[in-house]
DNA sequence: TTGTAGGCGTTATCAT
DNA sequence: ATGATAACGCCTACAA
């Protein structure tokens, strides 16, 4: 019972073979005598010895094993968002066989520069991927470059040179776009996500400019196929914000489709439109995007386009994964899929 | 452009100072002149060095800055649970200002016992969080400590010497049903969390042994009150499932009352009940446990206890903080408060 | 306030 | 198959 804990130096003493034999047996990078490697074994398990020190094993081998995963918003918000819960299932999936765990890093950097301690500048991290899309992300990336840590971005304004895992918004949006038009629809209403990050519940003007990549890029896909349809702008992705904005988009009128930028708001919008007496899809067809599972949306099933979701988080993991690798990863663009479900069907006449 | 990155002996060279120096203005532990420190800081930037390395400085300090945040389960499934979501959040609010991040460690073990890559063993951290309760939460016990790792367990059958932050879940589960029973009602059924690690839908039998610690404590709470309620098992804590499990229980009978062990179970039960063309709560009341907030149940407003979910996370954290002080932490027991709602009333005669 | 020196625990290289 | 040795990059007594 030494005060100190035992060390790979210890253990060899202990075991009367160098600290290089030592080593190899817990790295396994060399062959070794059966012999040699049970009196090491047996060595460590007497002085309580668990495995070499993960600190000072990283700092020789210049890898600690850790791929930062950095969040523009608070850990409660952003996990919410199935999207993201999935996309993490993919990451974690791809970078398991690396080795390597996921380190929550979300962007804490206090305005006046002075940032927090557990920040971007010092976490031990092998790679990072940055997920959304915000003002200072730039920085972020700009930060991590200077570091010399390899990012991957998830769905944003990345700079050149840095792999981004991407999504074909505008044209998913407008084939679903294109298949409520099919169905006659011409009085349509567009539900969105966040515009700003100002995150202002309401109409959205045309002189409001409209800073989230994502809600821009969807909107120009509808657009491109009602170009008068006016959109409202919910604060966030979820049920209650689409029956808000449901309330009120009813409340102004009674388009015959409305076309949310999310499975959550389409949920919301549908109980919207029951609690006004619409039934849907007769009175009134919705549209959402995402493809995940809504809980307790039985018995509708959306007309939605699914995105690959883990398949997102999946790409980023091998990314990050080459370019630990010393190869240079590749952009990707991920295609969603149109899924037809109950809740559109003609305009009644 | 030197190929080797700048370390801090080359900054202190390029600034005319000693090593010491330059490392006292990046940690700020001893006062510099203003001139000495500016004089570093513009050699640091010529040479591009952002900072000390975290691997090198943390083998130093015997300090890595990261706190391991194990889950019995996949990621995907257990960031659906908004109580899981919550206590992530006070949880990274209570380690950040110790300087640490968040890293999620999924048990991934190979049950032949060739774990993984990125495993408990091997993760560089100065401290880890339990969530949860499972067999193998013994063994994760083990190697933690075993590596002298401080841990804290959530909700979950640590040994002893190991703080864990607890919840009333018997007496909070006893207050619902005596509000229940308060009312009138005698014919009530229990919805349940999963029994065991099958996860198996149905009737609890009453041979059958329910080895998930949260579910068994609870529905000893309520049996407490009553003895012969026949308690139902959902596989998860989702609407759907409560849902399922409500037509379920509806197909066998006409209870009075409903007391389900989460919020989610509890919306899928009312969904069960409307569909049924049952009235909440006139022709059937029904509880809820954990005080989340429900997406998209508007109008209903659960009658539930609430869980402080948050401040178990930060309560968790905070243990952490402590125990990485040297100081010893306590184990701490949170209360849930009861919260009326309106999908409880007396039943109808 | 600044400098000197030693070591944190490992692993990679090279020789044997 | 095994061993000696030199980094990895930093921090912190301690001394000046």
């Amino acid at each position: 019972m030494s005060s100190r804990r035992a060390t790979i130096a210890d253990v060899a003493r202990e075991a009367g073979v160098s600290v290089s034999t030592a080593s190899v047996v817990f790295s396994g990078k060399t062959p070794v005598s059966d012999a040699t490697r049970s009196r090491v074994l047996v060595a460590a398990a007497t002085l309580g010895y668990t495995g070499p020190d993960p600190r000072a094993a990283s700092l020789r081998r210049g890898r600690s094993g850790i791929v930062g995963v950095v969040f523009q918003d608070h850990l409660s918000r952003v996990f919410l968002d199935p999207v993201v819960t999935h996309m993490m299932d993919g990451l974690a999936d791809a970078v398991a066989p690396l080795g390597a765990g996921l380190l929550l890093l979300r962007d804490d950097e206090t305005p006046e520069g002075a940032s927090s301690d557990p920040s971007l500048t010092t976490a031990p991290i092998d790679a990072a991927v940055l997920i959304g899309c915000s003002g200072r992300m730039r920085d972020q990336l700009a930060v991590l470059e200077a570091r010399g840590i390899p990012v991957v971005v998830i769905e944003g304004d990345a700079g050149p040179h840095v792999p981004r895992i991407d999504l074909d918004n505008h044209e998913a949006q407008r084939a679903v776009a294109q298949h409520v038009r099919g169905l006659g629809h011409t009085d349509v209403v567009l539900l969105t996500l966040p515009a700003d990050a100002v995150r202002t519940f309401g109409w959205i003007r045309e002189d409001r400019e409209i800073t989230t990549d994502v809600t821009r890029v969807r909107l120009g896909g509808a657009r491109e196929v009602f170009p008068d349809a006016p959109a409202f702008a919910a604060e966030s992705s979820s049920i209650d914000q689409g029956l808000a904005a449901g309330r009120a988009i009813l409340a102004a009128g009674r388009p015959t489709a409305v076309i949310a930028q999310s499975d959550l708001l389409a949920a919301g919008m549908i109980r919207a439109a029951e609690e006004a007496g619409l039934r849907v899809p007769e009175d009134l067809s919705v549209t959402g995007f995402d493809g995940v599972v809504v809980d307790g949306l039985e018995p509708y099933e959306l007309t939605t386009v699914v995105q690959p979701a883990t398949d997102k988080g999946r790409a980023a993991g091998e990314a990050v994964a080459a370019r630990l690798d010393g190869r240079d990863a590749a952009s990707f663009r991920f295609t969603c899929t149109f899924r037809a479900g109950n809740t559109t069907a003609p305009p009644r006449l």
